[in-house]
DNA sequence: AAATAGTTTAACTACATGGTTAGATAACTT
DNA sequence: AAGTTATCTAACCATGTAGTTAAACTATTT
């Protein structure tokens, strides 16, 4: 099966690894995920990663690079200038859900990465997350600047957003081996789980901004 | 140097195994610590924890069962029947927060026992997560009952709880290693960082309440 | 003191894993 | 078509790791 030519069959070839790569570490971790594996998720052979992407740090570093670029960009798109500060948390979080959305090993890599405080991360990593956080920053001051917003610490209005996005997605992804968990939860709040539409995502990003936004707001809804 | 009796002196060791394996295991994770590392932080044969404790899985879901177990014992010690919701919800938070204080390895570990959404937990562990959650949910529903509280997803609070203050922690405690972040995150909010009395995971702990108070109150602070 | 049971250790095994190499194969150039 | 370069592969190596064993050592019992 001979190809267009050879940049797009490394081009193919780097994305395989890539995705496999993600996929793995997203299950194991990094200590967790081996090459090998990773080499047989992207039905390639070990040698070719080494020779496309290097050893295995740096595959990790271009992963985290990868997962985490993709969530800022995301984000970024959906902003918009004319928005309210309120507008803006809601559009915020619901990006960073979306993401998660779409990609679902993004929540246990970015979890690891903030989780290592920058120890394993690279500079391009670190700086991505920053500009994850940065958006929020602004976010924030612009809202106290209009006197709409609380002062608060952005850095734990961030955490969380991420821990409550990030770790429902990672729980719910284990529901079907553990049914009696999903029950347990879906009897505790059945009107969220039962009549949400489109996606556990969307439904937790809109309880988490209604909630923020309850905090934050100097006048919030009073009566509910 | 002879001891009392061979069961103080088991004891002894065995203590030893588990605080060494606390340690590594938060440091490193599960894949990444090894049962010789462990063995050397425990001052103690590697054969010799096979023989007490058991093999590497048992040795992890024993840490777990203590670290968690601890974190629940100490959040309901401090908790009293004759606390209104908001105290019980502040004492609680504050209770996460220094038993994560007491306990650095915590965070690591706990973070890595929700992640993996009851995989590697024995039943145990996962008796211990649902008993610290089941504080919350009580706490909840009573605000609830009461009319004090509006009504929102338990687990959803219990997230954001556990994501504030874990991964503060976490991030807080490599600031040695990346003094310009930390000095970026003082920048933010210098009030928070500079006139912060005792711990700052009491800090956090503070602003998290002060936040989820404002945000489940039905009368919250109106003007801040 | 001898025997016994409980505890600890050094040495070892089997295997998985990160990384390399030399050669094969396919693509591009002339 | 021949030669060159980029891409890929099977086989290999060195090391680290989970787990075992048999023997040494220590406390307790008789």
């Amino acid at each position: 099966m001979p190809q267009k030519n050879m940049a797009a069959n490394k081009d193919k070839t780097i994305r395989r690894i890539l995705d496999g790569a993600t996929k793995v570490f997203a299950e194991a971790g990094y200590s967790g995920a081996s090459v090998d594996e990773i080499a047989k998720a992207a039905n390639v052979n070990k040698a070719t990663i080494y020779y496309h992407v290097g050893d295995k740090e740096a595959l990790y570093v271009r992963v985290l690079h990868e997962v985490i670029g993709q969530t800022a960009a995301g984000i970024a798109a959906r902003m918009n200038n004319s928005m309210t500060p309120a507008e803006k948390l809601a559009t915020y979080i619901s990006g960073i859900a979306q993401t998660v959305e779409n990609y679902p090993p993004l929540p246990p890599v970015m979890m690891r990465a903030v989780e290592s405080g920058g120890q394993i991360l690279s500079p391009e990593v670190a700086a991505d997350l920053m500009m994850i956080f940065g958006i929020l920053l602004e976010i924030l001051e612009q809202g106290a600047r209009e006197g709409v917003f609380i002062k608060a610490n952005p850095f734990i209005i961030y955490l969380m957003i991420i821990g409550a996005v990030a770790f429902h997605r990672n729980v719910e992804a284990n529901w079907d081996q553990k049914p009696e968990l999903a029950m347990l939860f879906k009897q505790m709040d059945p009107d969220f789980y039962t009549k949400l539409e489109g996606s556990f995502s969307i439904s937790v990003a809109n309880e988490v901004t209604r909630l923020l936004l309850r905090a934050l707001e100097k006048q919030g809804p009073q009566k509910d």
